[in-house]
DNA sequence: AGATAAAGAGACCGATCGGTTTCTTTTTCC
DNA sequence: GGAAAAAGAAACCGATCGGTCTCTTTATCT
């Protein structure tokens, strides 16, 4: 990697904080060029504008958290163990400061930025695509009702988690957060686990 | 009223969806010129700064938006049924343009705009304090099971609200508006509904 | 109707905004 | 190690930012 490329990279790193704590507007090159130690000529060398670069510095943070969220779901074979490990990610791991990017750039990109609102909108598509993955798993193996509409039960979890953590930062504690985890995971056991013997025993397929 | 008082309220009234859609860094006074048809000097005799007219635009906006959504509950004596009605008027009654102003402004004011971020609070808090004044007369009614949390019930239905108008706005379509709407219904009845005849029957002392 | 106070217009302020340009310094590659 | 290219510093740009000040116009009240 060349010298250009490691310093692009290192202020996306650097500006994505700024971004999503203070939003688009709220995070001047000003600010960018304190966080980096680097003049104004040598931020725009690497970007065409502002909004190229909060584009990325938005790419840079959800994969960020998403990462964190994702954190210790591979070694997890059962499909509604993995989903409550998911959802307890999201609880308990912190990410970037100022919260969730998804959350963040959402309301500041809605109106009048449709660059970043269009990265908004694949990282929910990708965050849907992943549970609805788990969940179909879970259907095929017998773990989870094979009647539940997956796309409402992914939109119901996000929607859920989302709306936690801004009564959480509202209220400057993690109270809503625990009560939303405490809740899906009774959720998920009750309306969502398929009752029978082949909940219990292994998937059928696996043994 | 003075015709003093009265520009002032126009001024509010006319800025509230402009914040609204823009958020505070977003939302210029030239913004709030054109939208008011009045000078810079018309606008700031009758506010300190912006940072006072912003925190008076979202209290407007927040009783806008919270009158729509008791709107119809007065009439409806059963607590159960007006939370349901409440619920629907969240998803059906479209507000000020912009969406919902607790959303905007919380995410908005979060970082450095304590002002803002207070009346945010007091609005959360105002909520939360409607809905369990809900639960805690259908508990009392004998409606709505007695050992439920008022406080992580009132926290689950904003959360689950919210949560779905964040993915709503983003899709630029109400389908998860509409499934939460359906989820919460179904979540009411079976969750929080006390069951016997007590339910089915009008409540005890009504008759 | 006239005096007085309130309201608003509009020029003006320094600071900061995003962005550009030029020139110097540092890599990079042969 | 030296030439060519990439990277960065720093001055500079016009526009716009929130906010102030003065002066004119319009309400208000007796």
């Amino acid at each position: 990697m060349s010298k250009g490329d490691a310093t692009r990279q290192r202020i996306i790193a650097e500006a994505a904080p700024i971004f999503n704590q203070r939003g688009y507007e709220g995070c001047s090159i000003q600010a960018i060029m304190e966080a980096t130690g680097l003049e104004k000529g040598g931020i725009y060398r690497h970007f065409e504008s502002k909004e190229e670069l909060a584009a990325e510095a938005f790419d840079y943070a959800w994969t960020f958290t998403s990462t964190k969220r994702r954190q210790n779901l591979d070694s997890i074979a059962d499909p509604v163990a993995r989903l409550k490990q998911h959802i307890a990610n999201f609880v308990t791991r912190t990410g970037l400061p100022g919260g969730c990017p998804l959350l963040n750039t959402a309301v500041d990109a809605d109106n009048g930025n449709p660059v970043l609102r269009d990265r908004v909108r694949k990282a929910l598509r990708n965050w849907q695509i992943m549970l609805r993955a788990i969940l179909e798993e879970g259907m095929q193996s017998g773990a989870i009702c094979p009647t539940i509409d997956v796309g409402a039960t992914a939109n119901h979890i996000i929607g859920g988690l989302e709306g936690a953590m801004l009564i959480s930062r509202i209220e400057r504690n993690d109270q809503a957060l625990r009560q939303a985890l405490a809740h899906l995971d009774a959720y998920i056991d009750v309306q969502l686990r398929q009752p029978g013997p082949s909940s219990i025993s292994k998937t059928p397929h696996e043994n």
